[in-house]
DNA sequence: CGGCATTTTCGACTTAAGTCGAATAATCAA
DNA sequence: TTGATTATTCGACTTAAGTCGAAAATGCCG
């Protein structure tokens, strides 16, 4: 626990696997943790106090649009993230940084960009976004109340929340978290209780709002 | 029967009332009709057959973004859809103009403007949106099995849907409707049905991606 | 007017959702 | 370690959701 650690997470192996190498050879007296989904990354990040960046995919599975950056916004804080994406569309861009984001690196900058903007990171640097400019902050997103809400979730109310928003039953998600039914409509109402709303109906109302700030960038 | 009509539909009632003597003073040969919502769109539009111009607002209570425009495409084939609304930016008017609008108007313009793109369209002309050049149309919209599904709904079952992506119980949803819980549920059955889901979370899920197509310029 | 199709309605029944209270396990600070 | 807080789990119960079949109402065409 005493080397410093950076985890990385994102779903696709090979950008993975290179992601890896850029990290290794930039830093290469930091320790590497890996993770392919969400759940993975709440796993390691809760084993892991002392990291000191986290690379976070935009597009992770289970991952409902900006969400898991507000979680681990809410989750681990002072945790700087690098958020990494196909695509970097300015108003992306700039709702990562709203979100909490350190930096927004785009999958195609260069490698020696990438390293660059960890290291300013690491250093304390914030609201890096290379191959653009600053300029204008804390635009809309009136979603903003849904994602701080989100942050305060639980891990496991997250999973719940994230497979509510898939469309699948109580029962379907009891199978994927190996629990009773009865523990998944339990989390249920602990979900409702922090969205403020009465109903699965509005609850998955509220969360699509999340959703769709991503999905716009496809 | 035998007059031309033109609906406007708004629910804004002061806007709704200079709309209503722009087009008196520009069509005087033509009846009026009026609707300050879809239920009333609805009524109507089915009441009269030979409508030669309908006049709808982007933002009306009980249309789920552009779904009272789909609506219409499909069960008002052959109307041309003037669309108002108090924003004109590109994406609007682009997604209005493909969801099968014949025209788009914004609410700031000028009153001559309004005429002279009312009489275009109701002598034949299409697409046409004062102020912004024609260019690239048919872009995304991913949700346009969703859109088609829309306007595949009866009445009824449109209102229905309508409440559903308000949050409503099935229990409040009758009691608008003023029916049985049993008919709400029935009515369900078939919107998901045609929808192509399971469940009132996914109707919901499904529903939402058109909410936002709207939500996005306000 | 008399069928014919669609729409709307509803009751009875099965399944899913949601609430409440409580027990257990994990976390943290003193 | 101990006490307190939070997270996770679940059973029992109430309510809402969803399905099936069918009757009544509506609209339309010959």
């Amino acid at each position: 626990m005493s080397r410093r650690s950076i985890l990385i997470a994102d779903d696709h192996p090979l950008f993975r696997a290179a992601l890896e190498q850029v990290v290794a050879s930039a830093f290469p007296q930091h320790r590497l943790l890996l993770a392919a989904n969400v759940a993975e990354l709440q796993q390691a990040a809760q084993a892991e106090q002392g990291l000191d960046l986290l690379l976070l995919d935009l597009h992770m599975p289970g991952a409902l649009g900006f969400s898991a950056l507000c979680w681990v916004g809410g989750q681990l804080p002072g945790v700087p993230v690098v958020m990494v994406s196909a695509n970097a569309q300015p108003d992306t861009v700039r709702r990562a940084l709203d979100h909490g984001a350190a930096a927004f690196l785009s999958k195609s900058a260069g490698i020696e960009e990438m390293q660059r903007c960890m290291e300013a990171v690491m250093a304390g640097a914030r609201g890096l976004h290379p191959g653009l400019s600053v300029g204008q902050k804390g635009a809309r997103l009136q979603a903003l109340d849904v994602a701080d809400t989100l942050s305060s979730l639980t891990p496991q109310q997250f999973r719940v929340a994230s497979m509510l928003v898939e469309g699948l039953l109580n029962k379907q998600i009891a199978g994927h978290l190996e629990v009773k039914e009865a523990t998944v409509k339990a989390h249920m109402t602990e979900i409702f209780r922090k969205l403020g709303v009465h109903s699965r109906t509005q609850a998955v109302l509220a969360l699509a709002s999340l959703s769709v700030e991503a999905a716009e960038d496809v």
